[in-house]
DNA sequence: CTATGTGATGTCAGTAACTGACATAGAGCA
DNA sequence: TGCTCTATGTCAGTTACTGACATCACATAG
């Protein structure tokens, strides 16, 4: 992160990453499967706590209310991390591959969510439509919280967004 | 596609796709920006054309309703392509490289679709939700209609796919 | 018909991400 | 003390990708 807010992703080197760690560039392949990959350690963990959370859901909930469980937890874990976020996503947003990279995690995510809906009996598709409308919620609504004039907080933007969301696939907008 | 094919998509340097096309290395990198490029190049094409069925929507459509039409227009673009479809998916599948390519021109098509909704005037962030949603869906009955087992036409399967999400963000799924 | 400009292609050298093979060091343990 | 196992280092190699410059075909002005 310091290297990358120095110099920008693409001008910061393997090699620079591995010696401010104090490491070999062959020793930073074997913790990072890639040059992107160290920007999302987190995601696997992040995913398997959503994950938990639909198992957790009550067992009469709707698909889309267990989403709606997961997403709060979401929220929750990123609490007091706002200024870190908006760190980060400068970085992304300025490079392509690390989009792509990000897009994959969420796309994984999603893939995640729908599986762990199946095993609550839901079936498909409308388990996977269930889980990519999370997801696509979240993107939404996480951008809508990085944003430098938005105070409010991420758990009360994904409930907006996730209503939003309800209120349009219902036809309920105007024009 | 005969290459990867015949490789694999890793397997198969730059140089070869060239020389099997009769040109010099420097030159493949002049038509598409990197490799994986190669087997997105219609993706302008696509996305320009549901823009405009957008653009054409009647004036008093719901953002879904819109969307919908969009989709019913993609679905007609894939007629008679199955076969080509189900390969050029079997390549992108067998590698995460090209699945983030593929994820991040349909976050490109998302954009676009919300930003022709909100030239009708649709706010924010309906637009950007009913843009996601309809990728969503597109994802999700794109996967159903390349299945082996499946006969259906996309056309059908994108209907019946945005019913189904309908019925799951009203909650009107059991369990 | 010649000259000149323009766009596509070729040639070449270089950088940096990533990989495989092998060597080494240190921690724990018999 | 010696053995094993894991993390790390070293080194050589491949390949995607880029910049600089040369060349060639073709069109068009003069």
């Amino acid at each position: 992160m310091e290297l990358f807010g120095e110099r920008g992703f693409e001008q910061t080197t393997v090699a620079e990453i591995a010696a401010r760690a104090g490491l070999t560039e062959r020793t930073f392949f074997r913790h990072y499967s890639d040059k992107r990959e160290v920007l999302f350690g987190g995601s696997s963990g992040f995913s398997g706590l959503l994950m938990q959370s639909i198992a957790d859901a009550p067992a009469g909930a709707t698909p889309i209310d267990t989403i709606a469980a997961a997403l709060a937890t979401a929220g929750e874990l990123f609490v007091d991390r706002l200024d870190h976020a908006r760190r980060r996503q400068r970085i992304i947003d300025a490079h392509a591959d690390l989009q792509e990279r990000e897009l994959i995690k969420l796309a994984s995510l999603a893939a995640s969510l729908a599986e762990a809906l199946r095993q609550r009996g839901v079936g498909d598709p409308a388990a996977r439509l269930a889980a990519e409308a999370g997801v696509a919620v979240f993107k939404v609504a996480f951008d809508r919280w990085i944003e430098l004039s938005n105070t409010a907080s991420l758990s009360d933007i994904i409930r907006e967004s996730l209503d939003e969301l309800k209120a349009v696939t219902a036809g309920n907008e105007r024009r």
